[in-house]
DNA sequence: GCATACATACATTCATGTATGTATAAATCT
DNA sequence: AGATTTATACATACATGAATGTATGTATGC
């Protein structure tokens, strides 16, 4: 049999990429070969090969689909002039979350880049300095900071550098905490917790 | 020419160690392969297949080379009456970049297990849990901080597990921007405020 | 003389990539 | 509308290289 419809072949592609994060997530990504992927998907490596040309091509798809949403939200950050910068921030981090608590392939994605794929070259933490909506670039999150400044939500003589430090760290080891142990974690109550806590601390310590 | 003297085997066998720590860190684990550490040493594959019966021998040799040091701080903190528990636990904390900081090797291999590695099955993150001292168990760092509790450096209503949760990724973060950006951080300033600030957090905040 | 500390050579597996086959959906022609 | 053609969506088969593990050689310190 062969010569499926349209979207029967959209259907396998999906397969196939299902069965990629499965086992990129389990077994890591240079462990797993492209025909464990077709077996796991009920296909063969030739169907694999006619959506992707390599394995690269299949993490490049997976990275693309945890990055798109965060693409949309990145506009608000950067605009210019925000009448609540801190209260934006937060709510960002906080969707952050509720998107990796309602969506489980999210997570396995997500786990898939922190910690079963090794990244090479400068590239390396490309996709995790991305992961908290593209402000884990330290200058980005600095001159983030600087509006709050103007906006007297945090002192004059706040350390931006410090901040934005302390805000990338915290942030990074609540998702690796997040997709290690995601039932420890509630966005109802322990998530705002944690980050009003962190907010507190930008504000009040140094 | 063979045979070197017993001296000059555990110097091989260390040049054989340096070059897969330096491969592993740039290039990753899985895309080094033992006749590329080989080369990199000045030496054979019979040489490294001598020292080491595989790959995977070799990265257990790195990790103990990270965890040894802790295996002794480890027995300070599990000492059942403490007088300052939350001042050992930031002593212990700070030693932990101090060491990072004058010692470059080490800095290589924490890269190696938490960027450079892939983990798998259910002893994944083992490195990491040990990573910082050995708190990294959840129900450690609670115990740990019921101490703090008991000493009145911690309100009554202090919450355990949020606490523990906070502490651990807070450090996990910081370790992480240490390691990909050692300069940015500094044992004598950052550090320490960066430290003081999420103890601040601890017991006046949430 | 024997175990050591390697170097060298060989055999095997295994994942990849590509080439080819093929049935059928879809486009084109009449 | 039916027949023919063509591109699609795979399955199958093959060829290749690369990494591993092991076996063997060998010089030398002890």
């Amino acid at each position: 049999m062969a010569r499926r419809t349209k979207e029967d072949a959209l259907k396998t592609r999906e397969t196939i990429l299902d069965a990629a994060i499965d086992l990129f997530a389990s077994k890591g990504v240079s462990s797993t070969t492209l025909a464990n992927i077709a077996s796991q998907a009920g296909v063969t490596r030739g169907a694999v090969y006619w959506h992707f040309s390599n394995k690269e091509e299949l993490v490049e798809s997976l990275r693309d689909m945890v990055l798109e949403p965060f693409k949309t939200k990145q506009a608000a950050l950067d605009d210019p002039d925000l009448d609540d910068p801190m209260g934006l921030l937060f709510d960002t981090q906080l969707l952050f979350f509720k998107n990796l608590q309602k969506n489980k392939k999210l997570i396995k994605i997500l786990k898939i880049f922190l910690i079963k794929y090794e990244n090479s070259g400068d590239l390396e933490q490309v996709f995790v300095e991305k992961a908290s909506c593209h402000l884990h670039k330290i200058e980005k999150l600095e001159a983030f900071l600087k509006k709050a400044i103007d906006k007297k939500q945090l002192p004059e003589t706040f350390d931006t550098r410090m901040g934005a430090i302390a805000i990338i760290s915290f942030i990074d080891g609540l998702i690796h905490n997040y997709i290690l142990f995601p039932d420890t974690l509630s966005c109802k109550t322990e998530i705002p917790k944690l980050l009003r806590g962190l907010f507190n601390m930008l504000r009040t310590g140094l």
